[in-house]
DNA sequence: GCGACAG
DNA sequence: ATCTTGTCGC
């Protein structure tokens, strides 16, 4: 009778219900049709960013020895300067498994209760686009972690992940690495073309001394082109200021 | 069986 | 993400 469905596996990660898969892959869908991928704020198309006076920047610190524990932090900093105008640092319970595709289900909630907080308690300081670790358009399905926290709250996102997410026939492979060997300056990048020839985003020399690239991708409500050169306006180091100051908390 | 796998 | 030390170079 029932018996079958008694046995199946409950077992959390990749073994994951097929089910469950379905539904998030459905709602990826679901909010995709929502997705801006242009500039819609005057800042981002002025040459200096002028009106942008807020950047601010999200992660989850894992904790060793258990996955379901982690500090949801956001900061935010004045621009130009990079200087640090507000933190918060909050200890939260993790209930999704890290599975590749669907880093959002896991990150996402916490994050948006981070936002939440920061405008319950002081919304001037509410930052003017997000810096999110992690991929946006550059995703399986078009629509990563950075997509997906830039439609729930509605902020200017940018993904920016270290390892390039290898879709849509991107390959870290030896024509990669050469392309990434020919960036010189600080700032130089080349844009990511997949085989559907949709650009997904671009590998970025962030700053001066780095070798290997950031990825770039478009979240929510700006253009690669404004992302790409507000992330490297943004860096000292490899990892911009807005992520990189997390580590200080 | 083998490679790939954001965080 | 994390497992993992020292070492070389600026």
């Amino acid at each position: 009778m029932e018996a079958a469905e008694e046995t199946e596996s409950r077992a959390p990660g990749p073994a994951m219900d097929e089910e469950i898969l379905q539904a998030w892959e459905r709602e990826q869908g679901i909010l995709k049709d929502r997705l801006i991928t242009d500039n819609t704020e005057t800042w981002q198309d002025s040459p200096q960013f002028r009106g942008l006076e807020r950047v601010g920047g999200v992660d989850l610190s894992y904790v060793k020895e258990d996955d379901t524990t982690a500090c949801a932090s956001l900061i935010v900093l004045s621009y130009p300067d990079l200087e640090v105008i507000y933190e918060d640092c909050h200890m939260v319970t993790l209930d999704a498994p890290y599975i590749a595709g669907f880093l959002a289900f896991r990150e996402v909630p916490s994050l948006v209760e981070a936002v939440k907080r920061l405008q319950e308690k002081d919304s001037s300081l509410m930052p003017q686009v997000l810096f999110v670790d992690g991929n946006g358009v550059l995703h399986h399905r078009g629509f990563g972690v950075a997509c997906h926290l830039g439609i729930l709250t509605g902020l200017p996102t940018i993904g920016v992940a270290k390892n390039l997410l290898q879709v849509d026939g991107l390959e870290n492979n030896e024509s990669h690495r050469g392309q990434a060997k020919e960036l010189q300056m600080g700032g130089d990048f080349f844009y990511l073309k997949g085989t559907s020839g949709n650009v997904l985003g671009a590998a970025l020399k962030s700053s001066q001394k780095s070798v290997k690239p950031v990825y770039i991708s478009v979240g929510h409500k700006i253009s690669l082109e404004a992302a790409v050169k507000l992330v490297h306006s943004c860096c000292k180091y490899r990892v911009p200021e807005p992520t990189r100051q997390i580590y200080y908390i």
